[in-house]
DNA sequence: ACAGTTGGTTGAAAATCGAAACTAACTCGT
DNA sequence: ACGAGTTAGTTTCGATTTTCAACCAACTGT
C-alpha cells in the first residue's frame, strides 16, 4: 500500500546507522565509560575489524569523536558527542524491557532516582499539559493520525 | 546466534533477542498495524525467509503471537503481545532521535498528546517525586553506582 | 478450469563476519 | 641498547548470513 523502499521513516534511517549486531553495544559501553578501543573490544568480544568499522561509522556520523588522551604515542578515546548522548533514552528504554521481559531470574537493574532514591519509569511526558501521557493519547503526525501504540490500530 | 561470554546486561540480552537489521522494523510495522506476512514483506523490502524466520524468532520469544484471521485457507496474521507492545518506549525514543538528528531535512514526526494536541518528550519519570528526571539525577542499581548518561562517568 | 493471492520453502550467489596473524609506534625495565 | 609489552589498528581467508529468484501448496473468485 505504501512506504517504497525510500526510507522515509525515522526509525528506519535511525536502524540504518545503529541497528546493527554490534552498535548499540558500543554505545553501552562509552555511556558506562569504557571508551578506549582495546577495553571496549576485549568487553564485547567483537572481532577488532568489526570494531574499527563501527567506530569509523559512528565519528562519521558525528555520534561518536575521537579525543586524544596522550601524545606520543597519539592514543584516542572515544567520547560520546550531545548527539551521541541523545541516544540515552532509546538505551534505558530497551534496558527497561530487557529488564522486566528477558531478565533471566536476575535482579533487573533499577533506575534511581539520585534525589529520593527510588525507581524510575521511563514515559512519554506532555510538556504543556507537565504530565506523563499513557500510550493511549499518543498520536504521530504528520501523516494521517496513525496512532502508535493504542486501540486505533488494533495492535 | 552469536554465544557470548556471560550475558549479565539487559541491553545484552535485548539486543541479542531483537537487535539485527530487521526485527525492529518488523516491529515497527506491526505497531504501525501492518501485520500479515506479504504486507511487512514488500513493505521492508525484506528477503521472505528471512522474515519467516525472525517471525519465528519473535513468536518463540512470545513478543508476537500468530493469530488466524480467516478459515479455509488457515492465514494468520501476527500480533504483538503485551510483552511486544511493552517494546513502544524503546521503538518511540528511536523514533524521536532519529527525527531529531537523520530526519535528512524532512519535518520530524512529532508525537502528539491527544488531549492538548502538543508535542510529546519520552523522559524518565520519577513515580515518588512525580517529575521528570534529568539523565545527570539518574543511576542504576544493583551494582556499584554506575552512573549512565551523567558527569559522573565523564561521558 | 484457471488465473490470482497468500504464505511460505529451497538453493545458489553475494555480502558480511570472525579469528588469527601481522604491523606500527611507542614505553618500560634492565 | 635490547627485548618484552601495550595500544590501536590492518590484512587475510574460511565460515556464516543475507539476498535474490524460482518454486510450491492451499485455497478463492469468475
Amino acid at each position: 500500500m505504501r512506504t517504497q523502499p525510500a526510507v522515509e521513516c525515522s526509525i528506519q534511517r535511525t536502524l540504518d546507522l545503529i541497528g546493527d549486531r554490534w552498535t548499540l553495544l558500543i554505545l553501552r559501553d562509552l555511556f558506562r565509560g569504557v571508551r578506549r578501543f582495546s577495553r571496549i573490544q576485549e568487553d564485547l568480544g567483537i572481532a577488532k575489524n568489526l570494531l574499527t568499522d563501527r567506530l569509523g561509522t559512528l565519528v562519521d556520523a558525528a555520534i561518536v569523536e575521537k579525543v586524544p588522551y596522550q601524545e606520543r604515542p597519539v592514543r584516542h578515546e572515544y567520547r560520546l558527542t550531545e548527539k551521541g548522548r541523545a541516544l540515552s533514552p532509546s538505551l534505558l528504554a530497551l534496558m527497561r524491557w530487557g529488564d522486566r521481559y528477558v531478565s533471566g531470574g536476575l535482579a533487573p537493574t533499577e533506575l534511581v532516582h539520585d534525589e529520593c532514591d527510588t525507581r524510575l519509569e521511563l514515559q512519554p511526558w506532555c510538556t504543556t499539559c507537565n504530565v506523563p501521557v499513557a500510550p493511549t493519547d499518543i498520536s504521530s503526525r504528520p501523516g494521517p493520525g496513525r496512532h502508535i501504540g493504542t486501540e486505533d490500530t488494533r495492535v
